[in-house]
RNA sequence: UGGGGUAUCGCCAAGCGGUAAGGCACAAGGUUUUGAUCCUUGCAUUCCCAGGUUCGAAUCCUGGUACCCCAG
């Protein structure tokens, strides 16, 4: 408990990361904190946002009493993030950008930074466990279940894990909520924060318009009937229902209206109503796999699956495909399983790794 | 300009003399470190218009208007 080596914890300016500092503070480490900005807005009220939030993970800094940083990671956030979530938006895939955000910036810039710093480790406020095991390391989920957020994690390796620290990994919520009160923070009551890392809560097709231009054209049912007019593909993700504008057709059920499928090449939207086949797959191919224990299991493989953050663990079978890709077939059908978003693989609460979804058994006609 | 029919929220749609269901859409919250999903709440003092009958009408009557169908 009484590591003497310097571990540099990202403060958010978030609840998480104020106890994560503390915590390792208490447990008798060499804490600094760092915060980043990684995204710059202008003109904007999230500007605001953002600089109030630097506020507090400073003033939280000095509350556990220990030494604030700040770095500015913008340009690889773009360059390594933001491009490819743009590039994934304009080939109709719904990216996780996110997912990707951890692999590039925490878990690669901030740490490299953290490194030169003269960090040992580096800590943040994920709801994840680091676990040591015969000299492999073990990404766990948070023992909180329902915040269990290793679903974001699944591309480090044991290079990142060795070196990391997740001091919430053990804790309900609302424990952390308890520390941060007790100490307190001036974040403790602060809401959780959603929407892109770094970027924060937008009206989505508002903010995506501003770099992918609008191309509308016909939403059609799988029959080919014209239902409506839709924004640009790029707006839209499958098993979406808000922003269609659909209702009350004469010739229609009643039910609600969901996207299910996208024609790029002649820019039609297929939408079908309640629940329709359209919507549902037994089995996936991923690519660009990532096995946190450096390597692949041995297929094939029983393990458990998410398609989406917070989705219960799915049943499936994991094999390898000819191509080099993986197959992934499902005990149960899953619902609205979208190329570019990523499966990650459990055993238990063993993270085993995961991989972008690129299609799906699904009828259809998908990006 | 012969006959018949329909006109109720953005769209479907209940209502049949007793003081405007519901669904979809939409909006606002909630859940949520992606995008979604999901949950909650809101959403016609008013029923095409104008008169009339009645204690009381969206519901009955009269006259308009619009649209639809069949005939010509």
């Amino acid at each position: 408990m009484s590591e003497q080596k310097k571990v540099v914890v990202g403060l958010s300016g978030g609840v998480d990361s104020s106890v994560a500092a503390l915590l390792l503070n208490q447990q008798g480490y060499d804490v600094e904190g760092l915060f980043m900005k990684n995204w710059v807005d202008f003109a904007e009220e999230s500007e605001c946002t953002i600089e109030e939030d630097r506020k507090d993970a400073q003033s939280v800094a000095a509350t556990v009493g220990i030494p604030f940083h700040e770095a500015n990671f913008a340009m690889e956030y773009w360059d390594y993030v933001f491009k490819h979530f743009l590039d994934e938006y304009r080939a109709g895939r719904t990216p996780n950008p996110d997912i990707l955000c951890n692999r590039e910036i925490k878990f690669k810039a901030f740490l490299d930074h953290a490194l030169e710093l003269g960090g040992y480790m580096i800590a943040t406020g994920h709801y994840a466990r680091v676990e040591e095991r015969d000299g492999q390391f073990h990404l766990l989920k948070g023992l909180d279940h329902n915040k269990d957020q290793s679903y974001f994690l699944y591309t480090l390796g044991q290079a990142q894990l060795s070196r990391t620290l997740f001091p919430l990994g053990e804790l309900p919520k609302p424990e952390v909520r308890r520390i941060a009160e007790q100490a307190g923070f001036i974040t403790h009551d602060k809401k959780d924060s959603t929407g892109i890392c770094f970027i924060g809560e937008r009206r989505f097709r508002e903010f995506l318009s501003r770099y992918i231009p609008a191309q509308p054209g016909e939403m059609q049912t799988p029959e080919g009937k014209v239902v409506g007019e839709h924004a640009g593909l790029m707006y839209y993700t499958l098993g979406q229902r808000q922003g269609l504008g659909i209702g009350g057709r004469q010739d229609s059920t009643g039910e609600p209206w969901f996207v299910a499928g996208k024609d790029m090449d002649n820019k039609i939207l297929y939408v079908v109503q309640g629940d329709h086949p359209w919507l549902h797959s037994q089995s996936l191919k991923a690519e660009q796999l990532s096995w946190v224990a450096g390597h692949p299991p041995t297929f094939p493989c029983k393990a458990t699956a998410k398609t989406r953050y917070r989705q219960p663990d799915q049943a499936c079978v994991i094999s390898q495909d000819d191509d080099g890709k993986i197959h992934v077939e499902f005990e149960q059908k899953q619902r609205a399983v979208t190329p570019g978003q990523s499966v990650v693989f459990y055993l238990d609460d063993d993270c085993l790794g995961g991989g972008i979804i690129v299609s799906t058994d699904a009828p259809g006609i998908h990006p």
